[in-house]
DNA sequence: CAGATTGATGCTTTCAAGGCATCAGTATAG
DNA sequence: CTATACTGATGCCTTGAAAGCATCAATCTG
């Protein structure tokens, strides 16, 4: 049984009349009466009775035919469906990306612009630190994802470059006497630090060390947290100071104030990241909002 | 596109693996490459992605393989199904017949019969009077019906001959001072009658009255109801007598009593009538619970 | 009764599916 | 590190089935 088959069946049961369906397929009216045949004789049943002149639909017909027109239906819809997804316009798209980076500028502004885009594509949001999203793309369960990448690459992995955030110096509010002013990195000497894990972020990590030992400080550290937020934490609760995304200022912990920092300009390169290969049509889509931005 | 198309499709989407769906599909590998080929150019997406070494579902590819996995077994159920309408395994069956005839014998007992055979077939049963049964068939209203036939039956109609039924004298209790015992038409002389319209049962009738006159008997009619039914509740009331089915024993209605009469050998031939081109399966079916009871 | 219209059938053509041989690329075993 | 095996793709040829044409048989219509 093929397709024509069914084609042809439910042309012949709508006209029910075999000359006016085989000019409505443009074939001749043997072959559809052929067809029809070829396909009661593969069911081993009459769809059509033979009337002395014309054909009607038989009671297996009628089932058959109410059956095969949602089959039909069925089949084309799946064939939209394919090219739908194909282009990216329904689907599930899996993106992560840093906190922080998603509070404000482009990382909001893209999952927007991609919604607008592709409304029936499904975004799943998942917000977690840079290694992790990496791990997590390279694995496949992520698409793609924002993160602020210091090391290389590993390879399969492409990136698009969004723009650098700063960092700002963090401390408790009541430490923070004067006015908001730009700090200088060796007034901070003797300072309480604290700083994130180096493991999580080696280069970073050290890029920061780095940087701070160049302006002559080299930070006092009493306790490491998990990530940034838990550092913030720890900054408001009068642990100490550190050194953190500028990004926090569009959402300040209590207790905690901001400084400039006047002489250490280390930038956070953002970018969204993702696998050479992009199997997923959707990430095509956000990949142009990020392009055309 | 053809069902060739989707065939291929899914045995090389269940295997992940063209040599191997070409196996179990008994055709050779270029063959079905050229056909994944073709679907995907149709599409005008691409189903598979092509590795160095295998190929895999896209995104796009998984999406068609669930609709159209849903679109095949739609497929089989379809031919399944008219297939079994065909055979009269399921479908409806509407089916007609004399009150009376339902109440006992061979018409109860087909209906059971038929309801074992083809339990999935929905009989839907219309009690109702033979002229209306014959409009009823011929009109295609009705599958088939059981009658009692006395004109002779219209092209197209075939019949089964089931038996005879007799008839009975309709009393009215109060009348009925002696004991059940046989009555002679002559005796009845005089009475009066409860007759149904002639124009119901026109053959009927004039046998009935014929049959009287050659008894002696020319019953004077006082009022005519619509059916048997009709006629029984005037008996009931007191009205008169009447003539009617023997079946009637089966359900007497209050204050009637019946008798057999002596002299009166009118035969009731209960029939099922169904037209002769038995377009409905089941009516297959039905007649064959009909000859083998 | 002539002509039109119905679907079916015999014969021929044609086009596409299938098979074979082979290629290019990659993984694997020795 | 090479030989081999295995992946899917491609070129070429064969063949089978679908389509077309002409026609038939039956029936309806004017």
């Amino acid at each position: 049984m093929e397709l024509r088959h069914l084609r042809y069946f439910l042309a012949v049961a709508s006209h029910q009349n075999v000359r006016a369906a085989s000019e409505e397929l443009h074939v001749s009216q043997p072959a559809v009466s052929r067809q029809i045949q070829d396909l009661e004789d593969e069911l081993g049943i009459q769809l059509f009775e033979r009337l002395p002149r014309g054909i009607r639909l038989s009671r297996a017909g009628e089932a058959f035919r109410e059956d095969i027109s949602r089959v039909m239906a069925a089949l084309g819809v799946a064939c939209e469906r394919a090219q739908r997804v194909s282009r990216g316009e329904i689907g599930e798209l899996r993106i992560g990306y840093v906190e922080v980076a998603g509070w404000e500028g482009i990382v909001p502004d893209t999952f927007h612009a991609f919604r607008e885009s592709a409304p029936e594509v499904r975004l799943e949001l998942t917000p977690t630190g840079t290694p992790d999203q990496l791990a997590m793309i390279r694995a496949g369960m992520l698409d793609g994802g924002f993160i602020y990448q210091f090391d290389p690459l590993p390879p399969n992995l492409a990136a698009l470059h969004l723009g650098e955030h700063g960092v700002l110096l963090a401390m408790p509010s009541r430490w923070a006497q004067r006015p908001d002013r730009p700090v200088k990195l060796n007034d901070l000497t003797g300072e309480r630090f604290i700083f994130f894990h180096r493991n999580a972020y080696p280069a970073y990590y050290d890029l920061l060390l780095t940087a701070c030992a160049l302006s002559g400080l080299v930070p006092h550290i009493v306790q490491e947290g998990q990530n940034e937020a838990a550092v913030l934490s720890l900054v408001s609760a009068g642990i100490g100071l550190a050194i953190v995304n500028d990004r926090n200022r569009y959402r300040p912990p209590a207790q905690v104030e901001f400084r400039e920092i006047e002489d250490l300009n280390i930038r956070l390169p953002l970018r969204f990241v993702y696998r050479h290969e992009r199997t997923n049509p959707a990430l095509q889509n956000m990949l142009a909002c990020l392009e055309n931005r």
